[in-house]
DNA sequence: GTGATTGCAAATCTTTTGCACTAAA
DNA sequence: TTTAGTGCAAAAGATTTGCAATCAC
């Protein structure tokens, strides 16, 4: 089966909506990204592994547009960033509220659902600011 | 007063130790660095703050060995790494259980007490896996 | 002396940018 | 058409590395 072609005579509507939905122009790239990150169970990604997807799954994208596309799938809510490691960057494919395991050997991430750890007695936020997100971090080895 | 030396005709001997029990010799750069470092308030330092200190301070140090240095000292248990960041690595001269405020926009990084915030309800670690340190990252702007 | 440490410049790696080309609406 | 999106190659920025020179013990 193409990628670009779920079988059923109907393009995968749901993700072409997704993007439609974000106002971003559902092109070949987008859409082939999208799939590859959003059809399927939750899951982590930097741009080289999603690039590397791309290319096993015969989607001709550049490594630029993989970035551009992480970022505007970012900007738009459909993906979250997540910060483990000030080499490379995250992408979650999971937006809800949770948190994560980061096993620093291998740079695997796994999620956290929010109701299994919670933050209390959080200070407030300094004066003029706003807090925009609480990352809890648990790592193991 | 110069850098290397207190004025009273006793060279830090506090900051002198703290590199021996660290197994590291005090050399020239090391000593300066820690004491730019460790003299003072605690604070947060990315290399290129520290290098530029260091350079204000008349102490000639190349950038490599700051990071070197920064590194050393991490893994002495003198410094912590803290990920904020995915393009920068910041150190914290606090060791003591806490966690951070991190502000978006200027990159500024503050401490929370570790006494001012409780993570609950932790999951158990993935089997075979130790918890390293949990990071509490409260993002602001 | 001898091995650890340093400096420098080059290399590496991730990410961004400029700009001509292509494609969506 | 018209404007957004893409690819490529070059640039940028942070960090690491190789190796000869230097320093601590």
């Amino acid at each position: 089966m193409d990628i670009m072609n779920t079988g059923t005579g109907r393009p995968f509507t749901k993700i072409l909506d997704r993007l439609r939905g974000a106002g971003l122009r559902p092109t070949r790239q987008r859409l082939a990204l999208a799939k590859l990150l959003f059809e399927g169970p939750d899951r982590h990604v930097t741009a080289e592994i999603l690039r590397a997807e791309a290319q096993a799954a015969n989607v001709r994208v550049s490594l630029a547009t993989v970035y551009n596309t992480l970022h505007q799938f970012t900007t738009a809510g459909l993906l979250r960033e997540i910060v483990v490691d000030s080499q490379r960057s995250y992408f979650d494919t999971n937006i809800s509220d949770h948190h994560h395991f980061f096993y620093e050997g291998s740079g695997r991430l796994d999620d956290i659902p929010g109701d299994q750890i919670a933050v209390t007695s959080m200070p407030a936020p300094p004066v003029g600011t706003t807090i925009k997100r609480v990352d809890v971090i648990v790592r193991v080895d």
